[in-house]
DNA sequence: GCATCTGCCTAAAACCTTTAGGCAAATAGT
DNA sequence: ACTATTTGCCTAAAGGTTTTAGGCAGATGC
């Protein structure tokens, strides 16, 4: 019996690969032991559960879209930073949408303070000192951007947004270019 | 054998309750059919399958999302109109979690050309209409605000804004603030 | 009162999840 | 190098969900 080199690494990247190709809630035990070609009941000696499985999909989702977060924002700030920022929330979405739909998978209080969650917030805030918001409005307006990068990816991967004029690059552009005239203008309460 | 009184009607409700007790993706044939006593089997000479019945939930959820918005709208201009519409989608989404979720099923095209999701799109520019908006601009802003309501939604049911200052209801009026400064200012390209 | 239709049933196959217990391959101790 | 232990994948099995096929009885129509 030849040994099939299962680890919870392989099989979380497996999984990830698996989802972007047949979609987050296609991801079960089961198609992910089928493509190591190991019977299923193998997988849990390596996964608690199914749950397990799909929180390290997520928590892999969210470092890779960290690292991308990390990797555009270096040498950047204000409208660049915003706008490089926003488009690899975009971006990330588009070339993996199984792992973005993982990201978006609920996670229990513990995962999610192991999560890259605190980075993503970190980074947007970085961001925000690019303008001149003291708090709590730096709190609102990193929410507010949270809300428009997911909001706006996720419509569009539903296809909100095809189908119809203007295209969706450009109501992205314009977006950005709005939220950037919005923080440069941040109302008084 | 006394007949259960099964209709598509009462089988989308019931799934919508259910959903909001137990969660948009615990929604299962067999689980509804626990509900009304009868046989699983049962279901499918009015359901086409699992599919059909998540696609019904989300197709109810909708309908009832653009009902409350319209009713908000009505009487209704400017930010008053914004700040009214923006409650319903957070105040929907927290009463109803599960119908919430289902609203965000992923519909085949034609449940989506049968969906209300042309009202919404229509009530959104409406409230843009107390704006001074040309196209493709006006376009723009309804994506950006349909982007904002969903992400801060669905971000917030994520639990993403708990545990933290300020809290979110702060936040949201800020958020609403603000949009109604930046739709008075929206940007030249 | 009979015929038809409709609604719910039983049966059954296919697939996914999860647990328990076993054998063989890898690894470590002497 | 040989034994002992650990580790990795296996078989077996139980329980749940999905979906199709075919049947019987209660509701409806003539």
């Amino acid at each position: 019996m030849v040994r099939a080199g299962l680890t919870l690494e392989r099989l979380t990247r497996a999984g990830a690969e698996l989802a972007d190709e047949v979609g987050f809630d296609q991801v079960t035990v089961s198609a992910l032991a089928r493509r190591f070609d190991v019977k299923v009941a193998s997988l849990y000696s390596h996964l608690k559960n199914s749950h397990d499985l799909r929180t390290r999909i997520a928590l892999l989702a969210l470092e890779e879209l960290a690292d991308r977060g990390a990797a555009a924002l270096a040498g950047r700030a204000g409208k660049d930073a915003l706008g490089a920022f926003a488009d690899v929330y975009r971006d990330y979405a588009r070339e993996h949408p199984g792992r973005y739909a993982a990201a978006q998978y609920r996670l229990d209080p513990e995962a999610a303070a192991a999560s890259a969650g605190g980075r993503h917030s970190r980074m947007t805030r970085a961001i925000l000192r690019g303008y001149d918001l003291t708090e709590p409005d730096e709190t609102h307006a990193v929410r507010l951007l949270g809300s428009v990068f997911h909001g706006y990816v996720s419509l569009e991967a539903q296809g909100g947004f095809s189908h119809s004029a203007p295209d969706s690059q450009e109501s992205w552009s314009r977006i950005v270019d709005a939220l950037d005239a919005l923080l440069r203008n941040w109302p008084a309460p």
